[in-house]
DNA sequence: CAGTGTCTAGGACGAGCGTCCTAAGATGAT
DNA sequence: ATCATCTTAGGACGCTCGTCCTAGACACTG
């Protein structure tokens, strides 16, 4: 069905400019454009630009568990698979030092908004909050494993804030190192 | 002159909606309604919405250096004034929670929206950048002491932007005190 | 070939936006 | 009292927004 790549496409593009551009800055018309559509008939695929922002975050949510499933997958024990979730803000250094977290200015931006779906973007947090306990877990901490997992998660938050603000891609190097040090001295 | 202060309340109402609502979200009716004046009257005082947005950002210039200032007159040593900047995130922990960090949120608004004011708003980084790095100096730590600040300033950034997403204070306070054990640390 | 359901283009609609003008009120000096 | 200046109210303007309608193109079925 040629309706279902369509409605993809859209939701891939309104991701990629809510991200780039923020939700409320990016009208129906920029997403038209780029997808190549008429403005009239997205009506059509999604009845509200909330409906979009909803399939949006859907979306990002597979893709981040699809993520956090290959870390499983490929990393070889909790350490190290929290050491991918470290060294991503490095991985998407170009795209952070651009725009930010997608997850944190999204969330920033629902909250000043009082937007309905902001539970929904927060979910997105909650994902990686889980996944980070789990591994914390794994690593025998299970005790404060929720709060060394927000610790790493506010560790990302703040250095990918900074990146954006400051530009700099040596100081999101240095966090990265400093983050990793921190964990393998967790052990001992 | 009366009007000197009518400016200087549309200012400090522009900037706590601006904090609230973000600077996109809030129209000159709700500047207009919260300092109850009429709207169209507002280009006797400004020409336009990034005029206000400059006011606003002068005066969260002149704010910060002013605290600043009674940080370095009420503190002792330059551990104390560090320690006051990290306990800020818990300070101003309910609207951190409800809102984010002034200066994150707006930096990373106007950089989506690629406003022309953002290096004023990046600026308020740069101000709490420096400050922290002349007390890593004055610590002793001349060498890294730029890298220290930034280390320091990720870390509130984190925090608030976790704290605005979850609304956990225990968190909050739980990463003050273990940042303030890292920066005792620093000494040894 | 007729008909049916899927998808699209184009534009109308009311509302809200930032901007800007104009006339009138307030204030103070002469 | 008169006048110039500062300050205000109210609304018009053109534009863009999200929303929604309608007519037709297209592909597939009987």
């Amino acid at each position: 069905m040629a309706g279902g790549a369509t409605r993809a496409q859209i939701v891939a593009a309104a991701d990629r400019l809510f991200y780039e551009q923020g939700f409320e800055h990016t009208s129906f018309t920029a997403i038209a454009e780029a997808v190549g559509l008429s403005r009239g008939n997205f009506y059509y695929h999604f009845k509200s630009k909330d409906e979009i922002l909803a399939a949006v975050i859907g979306c990002r949510v597979e893709a981040t568990r699809a993520m956090l499933r290959q870390w499983e997958d490929e990393a070889a024990g909790p350490a190290e698979r929290i050491r991918r979730f470290i060294r991503i803000v490095e991985t998407n250094g170009a795209d952070i030092r651009d725009y930010g977290c997608p997850v944190g200015t999204l969330t920033a931006e629902l909250a000043k908004l009082r937007h309905p779906s902001r539970p929904e973007a927060t979910a997105l947090f909650t994902l990686f909050r889980d996944w980070l306990r789990a591994q914390f877990t794994a690593l025998g901490r299970a005790r404060d494993a929720d709060e060394l997992a927000l610790h790493v998660l506010a560790f990302s938050q703040g250095v990918a804030a900074l990146a954006n603000a400051f530009g700099d891609q040596d100081f999101v190097r240095r966090e990265v190192e400093r983050q990793e040090a921190w964990l393998a001295a967790l052990d001992s």
